[in-house]
DNA sequence: GTGAAAGCGCTAACAA
DNA sequence: TTGTTAGCGCTTTCAC
């Protein structure tokens, strides 16, 4: 019995004698063999495991799109090595060329904004690539993103729906941040359909940490009589708002009224707050899919997908 | 020029004459050459990767860890594959027999139990291993493991010296997890040092999840008059308890005493609850420590440290 | 101090 | 249908 023959039958190749297949699987099974992944990658030139790079691992967003990024590429035999670059160019890099010469099978970048630099990193490393939430024009890769507008849109929406007109929006930097421009959008959206105007007072901007939810309600809710609404472009500076408003003993649905234009974490899906944002982990999954097909199709039309389904809590 | 001196030179090997290793550096430079990471694994048997086993990627408790050994094992160059087991053995498994046939260069797992399947598969993976918070009596691996009964002791300290006597312990399954049993011991070591008897209704059986803090805080503070706290084995339950609370009109340290005897999610750390628990980021950094060790000493004598370091905070 | 040769464990092309 | 051969890109002897 030869190497080859035997690697025939790992690999599922189809000349070979169902009676011999039979016997080398029963080899296989009594001694426990397992194929070494390291040698077969380097002859087919791919290892089985992709890069994703996030940009803070202790943060929901990431991880919550990680979740079926993993999920579904385990099914398929994929290892996931998670890079934190800490928004960091340079060091993304560094890890995309690590990428490339261990062979990886594709990389998806998540950190939201790519350099220059990290674009032509990712073209060198010659790996299938799809950015995740990278929302950036680009004739080379694939990509996928949430309906972050619509998030925006339906989130202020709901707040317009329980009556509330004077509705507050905190945004997040819209120039380096496209996800947190397009939320705003469909906040401005929203207030235009419903014939609310939007003073420039109602738009205020935040940086979309704890602390600028804080002292943005500081400034907005003081003196409210229970009229007004936040909508908040993310769950930290609802957070941070909470916050406030907790302390000087307001009452949310009372007080004033809550809405948040993303997922917030697992354990916070249902609180008492309104949230509208894109299905993290079903973006993940859709992604790796995305990278899957590249991976099996080399040479398929590059795509860019709008995955619009949205998680909208309405408590 | 051969490749043997050029291999010589990119490993640092001492025989090397000053000059052709300039010669051979500036060539590198120039052509921008990286060596192959898997040709190289297949020789060395090694792959400069480790695989990290967590329970739940979404949960903070292994993303701070999470944080801690992505950092330090960066610095050494080892990439960090991460899987996400859903607490499950038989994945776990698989996923050890992977990194064995990618001869990675270690294995941390930190999912709190290992079965013994787990363990044996740990053992033929021939790895170098770091168990993380798997607190278990073990002849074959190097561990790490928080000072979780000095969480709870601290946490339940920091609310007698508040004044507080009536201190309910909302514990977790202490037969699965031995990390909620510490807690819990640490509970009654502070509360029988300070003299207060522990009747069996102030221990009250949780899960370690959001709903049976809340329950648990429906028995506990329904009808107190602001004399009783509560030390919640873990920011979950923690959660839940404070969303009953807050439901109930119910305003913390007026109403009622709250303490975590555990380290909550970064964007919780300056919140108005007590909390005290292992730095989870450090025990990561030390843990990847660890393994470097072993990795460069594989004979070194096995080694059992407990992290004592706590974070403790009292708003 | 340097080069030539062997070989890591596999797959792919070709020959039988 | 099977076996033989070459070779992936490196490191590691072992001569020179």
């Amino acid at each position: 019995m030869s190497k080859s023959t035997v690697s025939r039958v790992i690999n599922n190749a189809p000349n070979v004698k169902p009676e011999t297949r039979e016997r080398v699987m029963q080899a296989v099974q009594k001694l426990g063999y397992q194929p070494d992944i390291l040698a077969r990658g380097m002859i087919t030139g791919m290892l089985p495991m992709v890069l994703v790079i996030v940009g803070d691992i202790q943060n929901h967003f990431f991880t919550q799109a990680l979740a079926g990024i993993e999920a579904t590429l385990e099914e398929q035999g994929f290892m996931v090595v998670v890079f934190d670059s800490g928004y960091e160019h340079e060091r993304e890099v560094t890890s995309i060329q690590m990428a490339k010469t261990c062979r990886f099978a594709g990389i998806i970048p998540m950190t939201g904004f790519a350099s220059d630099k990290v674009t032509q990193a990712l073209r060198e490393s010659d790996c299938p690539v799809v950015l995740l939430n990278c929302h950036r024009e680009n004739r080379f890769f694939d990509q996928i993103f949430g309906d972050d507008y619509g998030a925006g849109y339906s989130a202020t929406n709901a707040l317009l729906q329980r009556g509330y007109q004077k509705i507050y929006h905190f945004s997040g930097n819209s120039v380096e941040s496209f996800i947190s421009a397009e939320r705003e959008r469909g906040y401005r959206q929203a207030m235009e359909e419903a014939g609310v105007p939007v003073t420039e007072d109602m738009v205020c901007q935040g940086n979309l940490r704890q602390d600028s939810g804080f002292l943005l309600a500081q400034r907005c809710l003081e003196g409210e009589t229970g009229k007004a609404a936040i909508c908040c472009n993310n769950f930290l500076m609802c957070l941070g708002a909470m916050s406030y408003a907790q302390q000087r003993g307001m009452v949310m649905w009372k007080d004033y009224g809550m809405a948040i234009c993303e997922q917030p974490p697992v354990f916070y899906q249902d609180s008492e707050f309104i949230y509208a944002g894109p299905k993290l982990q079903e973006i993940g999954k859709a992604a790796a899919q995305l990278l899957l097909e590249r991976i099996n199709q080399p040479d398929k039309e590059r795509t860019s997908i709008r995955f619009s389904p949205l998680d909208v809590y309405l408590p």
